[in-house]
DNA sequence: TATTGTTATACTCTATAACTATA
DNA sequence: TATAGTTATAGAGTATAACAATA
């Protein structure tokens, strides 16, 4: 029988979960989750109706309505009605949001270059490549917020 | 600011999300979590305490507890008291539960050969020791149990 | 006294599904 | 009717910490 440690696949996990792990020891000390980050992060780029981050996400409406309500209670986000009075809301980040996001993607290049930085640019570009070509092959259906 | 999909570690946790859902779905319709899983193919190797057992797996005595309960009222293991009516108990598979690890070993195997089969082995060896490098350096604490 | 295992409790995260409000 | 968002409920999984038993 195999070892589990045979497989590419476990040592993705390992290296995966111990870069998870780090980024959430970071995030912690800020009052953040990942997957709040990430949301964050989605936001900084585009703002977004809750069904659409729940889409990006991953996550049920309902799941991303309570994240929602967190992250306008932070003062994060703002839960914008759209116009007429529509129950329609887009979701939009603060200036304060902005500027954690902004701090929190100093924090995820560091951790990146603590793990990866070590590799040459080739070896680096391919792995990427690799890894990009594997989602697509298989469909990536959400950011990895979990 | 950076791109999320700029980092190594964000494609890394793409795709080791995507193999651990593959294999949560495989599990499920076997009523085994993916938890449950490695602690059995733990066990396959050598039979050990629980909290030898809970050290393995990076979780707490509590949540091996249950775990172990869990896995002994399915008939997969068992707990044996050791010699001398001592309270410290050994956990070992029965031979029910060595039957499953061998059958999910399989599943592994043609997991990790739907996603990583169509490498070149040089590409995969590669891989895999950086990736082992990466863990080596930053100390492996557990098997990725999460 | 230190270690091992169990238990009770609580917490976090999420899904499900029923509900409300809008288009 | 279909869609968007909310809420209540429940379940999984785990940590914490108090506890019991043992060495």
């Amino acid at each position: 029988m195999s070892r589990l440690d045979s497989h590419v696949g476990y040592w993705l996990r390992c290296v995966a979960n111990q870069f998870s792990h780090a980024l959430n020891r970071e995030l912690e000390d800020k009052g953040v989750t990942l997957t709040e980050w990430i949301a964050l992060r989605e936001l900084y780029d585009t703002d977004m109706r809750s069904s659409a981050l729940a889409e990006r996400l991953g996550m049920t409406r309902g799941a991303v309505s309570k994240l929602a309500r967190k992250l306008a209670s932070n003062l994060m986000i703002t839960q914008q009605a759209s116009a007429g009075g529509s129950r329609a809301q887009m979701l939009s980040l603060t200036d304060d949001g902005r500027a954690v996001v902004r701090v929190f993607a100093v924090i995820l290049d560091q951790a990146d270059q603590e793990f990866f930085g070590h590799l040459e640019p080739d070896t680096r570009a391919l792995i990427v490549a690799i890894l990009r070509d594997i989602v697509r092959r298989r469909g990536l259906r959400a950011v990895p917020a979990d």
